[in-house]
DNA sequence: CGCGAGGATATTTTT
DNA sequence: TATCCTCGCG
């Protein structure tokens, strides 16, 4: 009996496939990780493989060190020494040996969001940008992306000359990299196109992975960007050069980071590009029931730009798909609270941990959490603000960070004045001009030498006295540690000497204990980063020091690189709240999806968009959520939500529409209360805001769309403004009010959003009493009488088959015939 | 220089 | 709504 016995006839062959391009198309939950660690097993056991030959490449931590423990399952002795990393880990890790060669030091510190921002700042300032006109925002998003598709500022500025905003970022793309160069720091981006610049300029440098990794495999291969599709393709190497045992793994019904650059036509093409690729479909699900399937299956089946699969199961059917609308995000939020209480009273063996909720904002976890709170429900929110983002954490890696290197001028000014030393913003002015002039040194060498040297006359006494303690003080950090003072004891001393905790208890009141309780936390992972530190040896502590790294380094590059997902903790029986994207790679018996409304999921800015592939990711997106569901899935939502201070009212989400209703609990009814779109004959009801919670309309009423793509019934693609979706445009128009035709979404009050723009009025219709019609759902009939009702035309068809119906003009969306 | 008030502004999603 | 930023005063 071997390990490999366990495996399915598809999972086999993906494992046994060790030479050349191979393609594992691998749906959710069809045991892609499995395959992964088995045939890095396999290359060993069966192949002789050395471990050091072998790639394996994730995109969070989590799934790297899931694997690493799988992997250390399979096979024991020899998996220490297999590359594990992510994108970005393994970046830092060549780069720190490297990155010398194209200019930078190796002791280079890695730049989160918010130094980022701060960096943008300074070019626009550097360039007299106004950042009213052009936000730093919007710069960086360019830049962001042009580094996704390995553009270089000079590239950037040839392929935009002629427009002027353009050329303007290239020049602050130029600036924003030459600070960072001087300050010697990488942003997340960099990691990504410095390598890629390394292995393009050093092709000595890029032959000496090529021939270390001789097999790799990449996860979650539908999130790469160009620049990781060309990391992948270099290391790859060619045929000539012996190389090309690549093995990608993904799903391109899970792609759904296309917002970071992702390049969905990275798995699509795979075959173009690597012509002889051996490729794998894997579709039998092991996790989910037929139902949750079934309901996945007809969800994404809307979407086009797709290799086709059909998940199926050999478990069983299940129970059906819960779905339940309620008035407010309130009473959604107590139903899920109170729905986790109820299961687990009646199914004894869940615990906490068998849940997740799961949405698509991160501001929806407020509202959960308090109910959560009331309940006494244990429960994690994962996401938000990253640990790492926090201001006391952010001051204090930045105490780390002067202490460690001093070239990093942003974290010397983030902490100059952290706690208050009376030094504002126009000393650091004077001193960052000093230290331009004085050959460009580093801001903290500046405030040396004004201390030091003989009195400059550039700063007053007084300023002196506030920033020579400092200097000391920062210098007193770096003898200790270079006498050897552990981590721990440096940062209760950094804590102790500055004074921080009574800094925050004095500025803030409220929060201090949570931010001081914060910084405990970080005093207890850098306890245990030492502990592991202790045991592994310097060099393999963290997948990103690289040798020549001091333990401090180490640590403050980890640090950088960590997502929230990352410290999640399974073991603790908590319910988990997270966004749909955090989901992604976990599965949970009992999933709840939370706040499926059109609008807010999918986001109105893809209902909006232009761009047709919006609403394809949203619906991947919805996807993911489904298939993490391995028993019992819940949908809700509501017709009101609160969101960024005004009140909402949106309709049952599209996605909901398309699970056919036999898989739901019950159906999706229109949404109610004093902006309901109204469907039913007794439109009277329409307008009560007491309604029960649920109500659905009569069996043959429901509202439900025909599938996005096929058009609405016989209506020929493209009819219609833009050919796109605009059946479900006509749910945000009021019916029939003549002077107010505002959109349900956006604004309820005043502001009309672009929403309004293209929308179809409640017109007079084309047809009348005696003429032939086609409805959607129907079929046809003819208009036996008209009548134009308080909010719109009340007509009476007589279908051919399904009898005699009182519909509004503006919904039923009949066609002449 | 520090602090507070008031206004603007943002809101998908995150390695 | 909540945060962030700017501006003006003490």
């Amino acid at each position: 009996m071997s390990i490999y016995d366990s495996l399915n006839t598809e999972q086999r062959r993906a494992v046994e496939h060790t030479e050349g391009p191979v393609l594992i198309l691998a749906g959710a939950g069809s045991g892609k990780t499995r395959v992964i660690t088995h045939r890095i097993a396999y290359l060993m056991d069966e192949c002789g493989v050395n471990p050091w030959n072998i790639l394996a490449i994730t995109f969070t931590n989590k799934a790297a060190q899931e694997m690493r423990e799988r992997v250390d399952k399979l096979i024991g002795f020899g998996a220490e020494s297999i590359w594990i990393s992510t994108f970005h880990s393994m970046c830092v890790r060549i780069l720190r040996r490297h990155i010398q060669e194209i200019g930078y030091s190796t002791d280079f510190t890695i730049y989160d969001t918010d130094d980022q921002k701060t960096l943008m700042k300074e070019a626009c300032r550097n360039l007299r940008i106004n950042t009213k006109e052009l936000k730093e925002r919007t710069i960086l998003a360019a830049v962001s992306s042009a580094k996704d598709e390995l553009m270089t500022p000079r590239m950037y500025q040839e392929a935009h000359q002629y427009d002027f905003l353009q050329k303007r970022i290239g020049e602050a793309y130029e600036e924003y990299q030459r600070l960072l160069h001087k300050n010697n720091a990488l942003d997340f981006d960099d990691l990504l196109m410095k390598t890629v610049e390394l292995f393009t300029m050093r092709e000595d440098v890029l032959r000496n992975y090529q021939e270390r990794f001789r097999y790799i495999m990449v996860d979650e291969y539908q999130d790469t960007n160009t620049a990781q599709f060309e990391l992948v393709r270099l290391l790859a190497g060619t045929k000539k050069n012996g190389g090309r045992n690549l093995c990608v793994v993904g799903d391109d019904d899970q792609s759904i980071y296309k917002f970071r650059g992702a390049n969905i036509r990275n798995i699509l093409d795979f075959e173009k590009v690597y012509p002889d690729a051996f490729v794998v479909k894997l579709e039998q699900n092991y996790r989910s029931t037929q139902t949750v399937l079934d309901a996945a299956n007809a969800v994404i089946g809307n979407n086009h730009n797709r290799k086709s699969k059909a998940l199926w199961t050999r478990k069983k059917e299940g129970s059906r798909v819960h779905l339940r609308q309620f008035n407010t995000a309130m009473e959604e939020a107590s139903f899920i609270a109170e729905d986790i209480e109820k299961k687990k009273r009646q199914q004894p063996a869940l615990n906490y941990r068998d849940f997740a909720v799961l949405y698509r904002t991160n501001a929806q976890a407020r509202l959960l959490e308090e109910r959560f709170i009331m309940g006494s429900i244990p429960y994690n929110v994962v996401g938000g603000t990253n640990f790492y983002e926090r201001r006391e954490i952010k001051d204090m890696l930045a105490y780390l960070k002067v202490t460690d290197n001093g070239r990093d001028d942003l974290a010397v000014r983030r902490i100059l004045n952290v706690p208050r030393r009376g030094i504002g913003a126009a000393t650091v002015e004077k001193v960052s001009h000093y230290a331009a002039v004085s050959g460009d040194i580093g801001f903290f060498e500046a405030l040396e030498k004004l201390c030091d040297g003989p009195a400059s006359g550039i700063l007053s006494t007084s300023v002196i006295g506030k920033i020579r303690p400092f200097v000391e003080m920062i210098r007193g950090f770096r003898d200790a540690l270079s006498d050897g003072l552990s981590l721990e004891d440096l940062l209760k001393r950094i804590i102790r000497e500055t004074g921080y905790e009574e800094y925050l208890r004095d500025t803030e009141e409220e929060d201090a204990d949570d931010r001081l309780a914060n910084i405990d936390e970080l005093i207890s992972k850098i306890v245990t980063y030492e502990e592991e530190a202790a045991e592994l040896g310097t060099d393999d502590i963290s997948p990103v020091s690289g040798e020549g790294a001091t333990a401090l380094s180490g640590f403050l590059a980890d640090v950088a690189l960590v997502a929230d997902i990352d410290d999640m903790d399974e073991n603790q029986d908590r319910v988990l709240l997270m966004t749909l994207h955090s989901a992604k790679g976990l599965e949970f018996p009992q999933v709840y999806i939370a706040g499926l409304e059109d609008g807010l999921f999918p986001g109105y800015l893809s209902i909006n968009s232009d761009d047709h592939d919006a609403m394809e990711e949203e619906r991947r997106l919805m996807y993911v959520g489904i298939t993490r569901a391995m028993d019992d899935l819940t949908l809700t939502c509501a017709r009101s939500r609160m969101l960024r201070g005004e009140v909402q009212y949106n309709p049952v989400s599209r996605f909901v529409m398309e699970i056919p209703e036999e898989l739901l609990d019950e159906r999706p009814g229109a949404p109610r209360g004093r902006f309901s779109f109204g469907y039913d004959e007794d439109d009277e009801d329409d307008f009560r805001t007491d309604m029960p919670a649920r109500r659905f309309p009569e069996r043959g009423f429901s509202s439900r769309p025909a599938p996005a793509g096929t058009g609405t019934g016989t209506q020929s693609p493209g009819a219609r403004a833009g050919g796109r979706d605009t059946r479900l445009k006509a749910v945000y128009v009021k019916p029939h009010t003549p002077d107010e035709k505002k959109p349900f979404i956006g604004r309820a009050s005043a502001g009309l959003s672009s929403l309004q723009k293209g929308m179809p009025a409640a017109a007079e219709p084309d047809y009348g009493v005696g003429d032939r019609v086609r409805h959607v759902k129907f079929g046809e009939g003819t208009v036996t009488a008209m009548e134009k009702g308080p909010k719109d035309y009340k007509v009476t068809v007589l279908f051919d088959d399904a009898g005699q119906k009182i519909m509004y003009a503006a919904f039923a969306r009949l066609e002449k015939q």
